[in-house]
Formats: structure tokens, C-alpha cells, sequence
RNA sequence: GCUCAUGUAGCUCAGUGGUAGAGCACCUCCUUGGUAAGGAGGAGGUCACCGGUUCAAGUCCGGUCAUGAGCUCCA
């Protein structure tokens, strides 16, 4: 019986049983298929392209041109880097080497921490290897057999990951030369495909992710068919670190951190503190007009409160030390949920007020461990955008959607288009009843389905207090920060007795929906900075216009139209200093003023200014009202 | 918090045991110049902090604090 196998780009076909997809590509004329295949994918099993296939199905290959390709290929990348650091370093231990968003890592245990010119050292040995021209060998060993195998050659962590396998599995090896891993595959078939590889950092890691587990040395690196890849990907590192926010912050003076006033407290300077004021005015009018109250709740609370809460008994490590005050501990706020629920029970509320909905730009405490502070992304004094939705379960629906349209609304006013939506589920432990998770749940997706958004699902990621929908944004290190999070609260409205008189003339229980669009200032603003490399959108530029007089004898006029801008609603500076033009108008460009607006003799004459855009050059002269007109178009 | 690295002028950085440096920024003066750096001069540092070794420490050693890359956690 022939098998029959379906592969894209070429149609229907039989083959023999037993046939590789490698051996496929022989039989086939696609020249640049077969050049490029590293890997298979067979009835959506990711396999090597030696993998004998036994039954009918769908053959797709794989090339490092798409996500599964590339995957494959920075896991061989890994592996050999893991064989190269055996060579060097025969007592290491190898642990795991996975493929990641970009490139690819391996956790060692080792003694001391890789050095540069060890890195460097192993770079050049991983080179060595490739050229070898050997394959890489799959073998299948039974569970015993892969126990005895490792523990030959003494990889006791390898013995841990296969004693946590089920034992009917079989377990699959990789040999490339001398090395053999533990690894489930696939590979490319032969590491000479690797043409370009650079080894970038090392850094510390516990096995496994957990603290109380040995640190192990951890090298990421990246690896490309060609050079001229690579090249073009470490120049794109070079561009990401000119756009990293606390670069920006100090060049564009937007904020500080000092560390007499103590790490993680941000100072807002006047350009940057301007940049926030533009965002508040904007998010404070677009909540009012989305049927929300404003509120204000102080900064502190008595331990008390944050009992009833629970926050002293579950959030007690991320919370400032408390207050002593007339002999009553206060403790500086690290949510505002309590606040707000106190606004909400200071009086009776019926089912006809639902939904109320509370909005605060409430500025909160908490204690980050020291290593995890990171310029405005991670910090320990931060202004969340925090609402609190208060409605019955017939409404949830509505609001969650509503809510979810807002968002990705005010993102997109920002100029941010390149969103990460996830959807967090029930976790093992939580409070609520099912069914309240159930509907809770169920609106969340809905309302994602129905804006027709792309979006993972995060299982068992939700709080133990209610399922939530996060959107991330991209820093420009590609690191994802957290700023829309939209979750849903069984806790507190328990713990704080919430209720409501419904038609039933019954007291009930109202749903809480708590929520942060922007996440917080700090955040947002740095997350802001990066995405727009701090050439910011033009209405929340702090300076749009520079009037640059061409010499001290037109200052009189870039002053006279620098008024009439501002009178027009618009941010104009004139540059005054007894300096040349091309100085002032590399100084605009550097500190990314979007308009200059040269005057000299002949505009004053005109009455006109030759304007000026960034990056642009030179547009011409214009009136004032045509330069109104082009900038109020911006 | 843990591992490693780093900490010198406002900023970016040089300085490998023997009198603290550069460029930019800042101040003063000259220059009044037409689309990305005009010229001269000046001021500015307890070399993060504390301790140790040494005749002598920015430099070597230890501790503390901060920052960075990660681990972990989260807005």
C-alpha cells in the first residue's frame, strides 16, 4: 500500500512507506525547497526531514523563514553550542537549551561564570564544529535506557527530566559528533547549515526558573543561514538601544531616577511632567464621556483595611513596611480597589445606578525586590489609570466589551498598533464560585471574538481572583511589559460585603470589574517613548514649534510669532542665543522637535517663516495662517 | 532577593600603584552668521560610600549602596 501525502506547494502524491521527507525532496523538482527545508512538519508533528513517514498526511516543510523553521534551527544552534562548551569544559553539566523569540539559550553548571573571552573561546569552537559536516543522529531509547545512558556520562539533570517523563514514553537522543542530548526534536539535518553564529551575553539562572534551585550560567545566542543576516540583526540591536527609554529620558530630559530620594521613585521633568499632563487631560475626558466618575482616594490606609482585604495576608512582600501613627499602623497604598469599594459602600446603591463605574489616576506603593527595578517599566512608586467597574451579571457582558473597545481605542490614540492580547483562565487555587468564573470567562472571550482580535490564551495565568485579559506592548529590547489589564474581582466584594438592592427588593452581590487601560503612567510613558523612539505623536510633542531667528536682529519677530502660535493653541520656543542657524537647527533636530520655523530679514519683511520639518529638510515659506493650517493638520 | 558586570565633571567616556583627563553641555568675551556643530577663554570632580593593604590607592582587597544583563515577580 502506498502512502499518500499531501505537500503544498506540490499537490497530491504516493510514496513508498517508509520514505523521509529528505528523500521527497529528491523525487521532486523544487530546487529552492530542497536547498531551504530544514525541518517537517507531518500531520502538525514537527519532525526531522529523516523521520521515515509510515501513514497518509500532510507534509509541510520548514525553512528558517518561518517561525517553526527558525525554532528548530536555534535549538540545533543550541545544541552545538552545548557540544562546544562540553569540549572546552568536560566537567560542565548541560541542563536545558531552548530556542527563543530571538536566538537561543543554554543553562550550564558550571563553577564559575563565562567570561568574554570564554564566550568568544566557545564561538570559535561552535564554528569548528560546524564545519565538521557531520549530522545530527536521532536514537529512541526506552526510559531505563536513557536513565543508564545519562548516567554514563554523570548529566544528573538530564536524569531529572527523564525521571519526570512517563516511563512507557520512548526518549529521544541527539548525537552530533562526540554529544549526545537528551531532546525531543526535530534538527536540522546537518549543523552546517548554520553559516553565521554570535554568542551575545551570559547571565546567571536557577535550574528551573526557581530560587531555591543552584544558579546555573545561562549564554544567549543567535544564529543565521547567512551573514549578512546576522550582521542586519546586530545593527538592529545597535537601533534598539538608541531607542531604550532611559537613554531618551536622559537625552530628551523627560525624567529622573536619584538615588538620594531612593531607586524605583521617578522624578517627571518639565517636558516629561507636560507629556503626562497631556495624557491625563486626554484620558480623564475620554472616561467622563465613557459614563465615569472620577474619584480621589489618599495615598494611605490603616492595616485594618488591608486585613479585610487580604492584602496583608497574600500581598504582605510587595507592600512598603507600615506607619506608626496615634498609635494605629497605616500602610501606603499598593492598589486602589479598597479605596474605591469604601466610595462605593459609604451608601445604599440600587440596581437602576449599576453600572457605576469609579476611574482614578491613583498613585500606589509597592516594594519590588531590588533586581527587578527597571527604569520607568518597573518601579516602586507608579500612577495606574484604575477603575473600578461595579455592575450586576447581566451587564458584565456589555461592559467587558465596551471596556475592551476603549482600550485598544486609547492605545491606538497613542499610535500604538502592535498589541499582545492574552486571555488568563481559572488558576488551581482561587476564591469564587464556577459558575461566576464560568460567565466571567466566558464575556472576556466573547467580547475578544467579537472585535475580531488575535489573542492567546494564557491557562490557569488568571489571578486567584478572577480571569482578566492583559495587552502587552514591546519594549525595545522585545521584552513584553504588561499595560491593559481588565480582571475580574470574586474577592473583594465579598471581603468588603458589596452589595445591591435588586427588583427582587433582595440584597445581592454585584460583579467587579477592576481595571487599568494604560497600566501605569510610568509604564506607559516609558512603553510611549520606545515605541515612537522619542519622536512622539504630534499632540504630545512638549515643544512643536522652535522659532529660530537667522541673528539677533529678527529675535524681535521669532518672539512676535512665537506668541501668535501659542495663541493658536500650539507649543513654540524661540531659540534666541547668538548662535548660527545650522547650530540651532541641529540642536531642534537632536531634541526631536517635529517644526522649525527659520526668520529672518526677508520673512520679517513678508511676514512669513520658512518652515522647517525634522528629519525632512526645508519646506518653503509660509504665512501664518498657512502655517497654522499645515500644523493643526499634524 | 540571587548570579555576574559596572560606578571617574551635568552627559558620553579615557585613565592598569606615584600631582585627576578628553569631547559635548555650562559661563564670559568675540562673532550677527540663511537650513545638522563659528572662534577664544573660563569654571566644574572628596574618582558612589565605608573600611583595609601600601611609603603612596581612582587603580589592589573587603563591605555597603546604586545601576545594567538575566533568574523570579508584576502596572
Amino acid at each position: 500500500m502506498e502512502l499518500t501525502i499531501t505537500i503544498p506547494e506540490i499537490g497530491e502524491k504516493q510514496f513508498e512507506p517508509g520514505i523521509t521527507p529528505a528523500e521527497i525532496l529528491r523525487t521532486i523538482e523544487n530546487k529552492l525547497l530542497s536547498l531551504k527545508s530544514i525541518a517537517a512538519e507531518f500531520n502538525g508533528k514537527m519532525i526531522d526531514l529523516k523521520t521515515p513517514l509510515k501513514e497518509d498526511g500532510e507534509l509541510i516543510y520548514h525553512s528558517f523563514e518561518t517561525e517553526k523553521g527558525k525554532e528548530v534551527y536555534w535549538h540545533s544552534a543550541a545544541h552545538i553550542m552545548a557540544e562546544a562548551v562540553k569540549e572546552l569544559y568536560p566537567q560542565v553539566k548541560v541542563t536545558i537549551g531552548p530556542a527563543i523569540d530571538e536566538g537561543f539559550y543554554y543553562d550550564f553548571d558550571k563553577n564559575e561564570p563565562f567570561s568574554e573571552e570564554e564566550l568568544a573561546a566557545i564561538e570559535t569552537k561552535m564554528k569548528e564544529l560546524i564545519k565538521s559536516k557531520l549530522p545530527f543522529e536521532r536514537k529512541e531509547l526506552s526510559h531505563q535506557e536513557a536513565i543508564d545512558f545519562f548516567k554514563g556520562l554523570e548529566e544528573d539533570y538530564k536524569i531529572e527530566l527523564i525521571n519526570e517523563m512517563p516511563d512507557n514514553e520512548k526518549i529521544s537522543v541527539y548525537t552530533h559528533n562526540k554529544f549526545s542530548d537528551l531532546c525531543r526534536g526535530p534538527h536540522i539535518p546537518y549543523p552546517a547549515k548554520i553559516k553565521a553564529v554570535k554568542l551575545l551575553k551570559s547571565s546567571g539562572a536557577y535550574w528551573r526558573g526557581d530560587e531555591n534551585n543552584k544558579m546555573l550560567y545561562r549564554i544567549y545566542g543567535i544564529a543565521y543561514p547567512n551573514k549578512k543576516e546576522l550582521r542586519e540583526y546586530l545593527t538592529e540591536l545597535e537601533e534598539r538601544k538608541k531607542r531604550d527609554h532611559r537613554r531618551l529620558g536622559k537625552e530628551l530630559d523627560l525624567y529622573s531616577i536619584n538615588d538620594d530620594i531612593g531607586p524605583g521613585l521617578v522624578l517627571w521633568h518639565p517636558k516629561g511632567a507636560l507629556i503626562r499632563h497631556l495624557i491625563e487631560s486626554y484620558w480623564k475626558e475620554e472616561h467622563l464621556n465613557a459614563g465615569y466618575d472620577l474619584i480621589n482616594t489618599p495615598h494611605i490606609g490603616k492595616a485594618e483595611l488591608w486585613k479585610t482585604s487580604g492584602h496583608i495576608d497574600f500581598y504582605n512582600e510587595s507592600m512598603f513596611a507600615p506607619i506608626e501613627v496615634e498609635g494605629n499602623e497605616y500602610y501606603l497604598k499598593p492598589m486602589n480597589c479598597p479605596f474605591h469599594i469604601a466610595v462605593y459602600n459609604s451608601s445604599k446603591h440600587s440596581y437602576r445606578e449599576l453600572p457605576v463605574r469609579y476611574a482614578e489616576l491613583g498613585t500606589v506603593y509597592r516594594y519590588e525586590r531590588s533586581g527587578v527595578l527597571h527604569g520607568l517599566m518597573r518601579v516602586r512608586g507608579f500612577t495606574q489609570d484604575d477603575a473600578h467597574i461595579i455592575c450586576t451579571k447581566e451587564q458584565l457582558y456589555e461592559e467587558v466589551e465596551n471596556l475592551l473597545i476603549f482600550s485598544i481605542r486609547l492605545l491606538k490614540h497613542f499610535g500604538f498598533e502592535d498589541l499582545q492580547l492574552y486571555l488568563a483562565t481559572k488558576p488551581e487555587k482561587c476564591v469564587g464560585e464556577c459558575e461566576a468564573w464560568d460567565a466571567a470567562s466566558e464575556s472576556l472571550e466573547t467580547a475578544l471574538k467579537n472585535q475580531n482580535m488575535h489573542y492567546e490564551i494564557d491557562e490557569g495565568g488568571g489571578a486567584f481572583y478572577g480571569p482578566k485579559i492583559d495587552i502587552k506592548i514591546k519594549d525595545a529590547l522585545s521584552r513584553s511589559w504588561q499595560c491593559t489589564t481588565i480582571q475580574f474581582d470574586f474577592n473583594l466584594p465579598d471581603r468588603f460585603g458589596m452589595e445591591y438592592t435588586g427588583a427582587d427588593n433582595k440584597s445581592h452581590r454585584p460583579y467587579m470589574v477592576h481595571r487599568a487601560l494604560l497600566g501605569s503612567l510610568e509604564r506607559f510613558f516609558g512603553t510611549l517613548i520606545e515605541y515612537h523612539g522619542g519622536d512622539f505623536p504630534f499632540w504630545l510633542t512638549p515643544v512643536q514649534v522652535m522659532l529660530i531667528p537667522v541673528s539677533d536682529a529678527t529675535a524681535h519677530y521669532a518672539e512676535r510669532v512665537r506668541s501668535k502660535l501659542r495663541k493658536a493653541g500650539f507649543r513654540a520656543e524661540a531659540d534666541l542665543r547668538s548662535e548660527k542657524v545650522g547650530y540651532k537647527i541641529r540642536e531642534a533636530e537632536l531634541k526631536k522637535i517635529p517644526y522649525m520655523a527659520i526668520v529672518g530679514p526677508r520673512e520679517e519683511e513678508e511676514n512669513t517663516v520658512s518652515l522647517r520639518k525634522r528629519k525632512e529638510g526645508d519646506l518653503g515659506s509660509f504665512s501664518f495662517n498657512e502655517t497654522i493650517y499645515k500644523l493643526s493638520r499634524q
